[in-house]
DNA sequence: GAATTCATGGAATGAATATTTCAAATCGCG
DNA sequence: CGCGATTTGAAATATTCATTCCATGAATTC
């Protein structure tokens, strides 16, 4: 063993992020071998097929051999090819996997101060990226299919537990603020059911839930549906079962973090929905 | 062959382009089987996983047997399960395609009322604003500064009403979720001052209110102020009549659209300090 | 210019993976 | 309640894939 002391040791540090390795790339290219500089060459240019790709078909876009792949990724200290590639996977994944990653590796490296600038850094990227997601998934027609159903209501009733209820509590502060008649169900008061019996086809009203759905707002949309009332849901797939054949709903998807959701982008589209509701009723 | 002519051969029509899949999936839902459906909704809420994982790792997450994805694939005109993850793949591929995609949503999301669509897209635009904001103006060493108190605190005290009453009910939710102890004053009851009551200096308080500042809010941080509690201020101005004099206090600036604010910074801003407080008390 | 190290191509190997198959279970319908 | 059809779970199978190995070729050094 002893006598193996001086073989490959720098093994040791291998990139796990993506911009790193891009860099350890480009400063040895020129004492890589020819071949395996054809190959970062190639994984710098199209970083999605070596993220997609399986080696054999990396290897023929490459115009190398596959096992010239697995040797590129062992002389930057990977294990083997898969092991490259996962950073390369990582680059393109949901972004808070790479995030959640990056807190658990400054968990052990470094103090609290840096693990704090990460998070809040990994909530800042997830507002945004949910704005983009509410762009990309919510057609205007349906606000407008939904602004039409409440805005002929004579009580909108707004559902919504838990995560869920800053939501809803803070549509009935606009609401309120805006002079449209609303009803909070979801106090710590238990009423609600009986709150919820007065609603009829001529109210409507917004239910607000995500999973893991709470058990006591699918039940309160199920009363809401059975007595006939015209129903928006706001909720995170379109298999929730908060969806009913004639309501008219809305799929938010938001950025999840640690295991929270910001709820900007359910705030995003609660308020237009508010706004435009009272905007309908002055015309 | 054409002995086989009246065996399945619906196949032809398999959707090449992810949201096109998307779409059948969403329409598809009800008659599907319970598994088929389950894959389904899996698929919707993690399309990364789906790209990218093997058939085996996604059917443990999807909680399926692997033979299910291929049946799923199938049912769905796709040869095997790999025909089917090529979608997904795609859709991470080249940006372009994403970016001409979105396009494409935009011109059949322009169609409803104009007005409506400006409405929606303000918010949009205003989430995006109040993150760049966010970024800005919170210096990190404040967070830990806040962090720091709040992780030793007994009971942490939340202060929030009409417009923030959202802000402080979700925090309450995180901390509940998290294990750490908290209390939300601003309930329906009128309870709120004896219940404020028992704050002391070994606990914290949590103070989030916006111009024109609620007399309550005001009134109840005054009160912990008096009472020696440490107290973390989110408000939207350095001079807010909220910031005492040894508080650690945050400007939050929300972009104001049609005279409502989103509080998707304020809810970052208080998801980073819950997160960072639970794990600044596992340490 | 010979010897040694290093790089390379190509095939063999063994592991991992998608798919198929079949029996059991569930569901719908008479 | 019982029959057939559909759905589901689990294991068997066949494929694909990454990796290793070894012989050959190129480059470097003495």
């Amino acid at each position: 063993m002893s006598s193996e002391r001086d073989e490959i040791q720098v093994v040791s540090a291998a990139p796990r992020d993506f911009w790193q390795l891009r860099e350890a790339m480009v400063s040895r290219k020129d004492q890589l071998p020819k071949r395996l500089a054809q190959v970062a060459a190639y994984a710098m240019a199209n970083p999605d097929d070596v993220a997609f790709g399986t080696a054999a078909s990396i290897a023929v876009k490459a115009e190398v051999q596959p096992s010239t792949l697995v040797r590129f990724a062992q002389a930057f200290g990977y294990q083997g090819f898969s092991d490259l590639q996962e950073v390369f996977q990582d680059r393109l994944r949901d972004r808070t996997s790479s995030y959640s990653e990056r807190l658990r590796a400054l968990d052990t490296h470094t103090g609290g101060n840096a693990k704090t600038a990460a998070l809040f850094a990994g909530f800042c990227d997830g507002i945004e990226r949910s704005a983009e997601a509410l762009r990309e998934r919510v057609p205007v027609e349906r606000i407008d299919a939904a602004v039409m159903l409440l805005a002929q209501a004579e009580t909108i009733y707004l559902v919504g537990q838990r995560r869920s209820y800053p939501v809803s509590s803070y549509l009935s502060y606009a609401f309120g603020k805006l002079g449209v008649k609303s009803v909070l169900v979801g106090s710590p008061q238990g009423t609600d059911p009986e709150t919820l019996g007065f609603a009829g086809p001529r109210d409507a009203a917004i239910a607000v839930s995500f999973t893991p759905y709470a058990s006591a707002a699918l039940a309160y949309t199920r009363q809401v549906a059975e007595q006939n009332v015209p129903l928006v849901v706001i909720t995170d797939s379109p298999f929730s079962p908060l969806i009913t054949k004639d309501c008219v709903w809305f799929e938010v998807v938001e950025a999840d973090f640690e295991g929270f959701r910001l709820l900007s982008a359910t705030m995003a589209l609660a308020m237009t929905l508010a706004v435009a509701v009272a905007d309908a009723r002055r015309a």
